[in-house]
DNA sequence: TCCATATATTCGAATGTGAGAATATTGGAG
DNA sequence: CTCCAATATTCTCACATTCGAATATATGGA
């Protein structure tokens, strides 16, 4: 069951904001990362960042994994194009693998 | 130029709506079209397509080619992504060519 | 049980969006 | 110049969207 068999429309308004685009990218580039390492990344509030994960989530763009109290967010497999997408965001937005990442806690 | 060099997000919104997509999907089958036409086929009101079509031309994924009080609408070269999407679009709505299409006034 | 942390959810305010009627503009015919 | 048809633009109003602070929930450790 690929996304876009749902509504081309709303995967595409997904994909048109750009929180979702980088936060798609910062998924490409580290395979997985917890709620807390977007937010410090990306330095969005909280509230802010698990919303899109979520909604992102929900439209089957990402997976979602539990471990404890994280919650990590990785790739899902989706339509071509989706991946070309990403692909633009990551290098017109400049989304980089951050090597040495701060963690929320230690597991 | 591509349209996307400009703002990802940007061109992502244009294609989020259903209306474009329509849009773009019957000036794929058909080259071109002008925009009593597109009213005609799609049963919308001309000030709803005329905007509809101008904020394409304007993101640079159609062209515009004007002919006495008619203005045709037609595809421009776009990123490969964007073609993908218009074709899925065709598909999910079932857009179809007119072979047959009433003429607005004859030229 | 109590506390701290990670995440989700709620909620209100501000902002953005879209449709379509009305109006303006443009261009050809006469 | 006038009229008409095709298209563009303006304007308004209802509606949707988004952010982030505040709050709720969940989980693990002490």
């Amino acid at each position: 069951m690929r996304a876009y068999t749902r509504n081309l429309a709303d995967v595409m308004k997904s994909l048109a904001d750009e929180t979702n685009l980088r936060l798609l990218g910062l998924i490409k580039l580290h395979k997985e990362l917890c709620v807390c390492e977007f937010e410090d990344i990306l330095e969005l509030p909280q509230s802010t960042v698990s919303r899109h994960l979520k909604a992102l989530a929900d439209s089957g763009l990402i997976q979602a994994r539990k471990d404890g109290r994280w919650r990590y967010y990785s790739t899902a497999d989706c339509p071509e194009f989706v991946d070309e997408i990403v692909n633009i965001a990551i290098e017109q937005f400049g989304i980089k693998k951050r090597e040495s990442r701060k963690k929320c806690g230690e597991k």
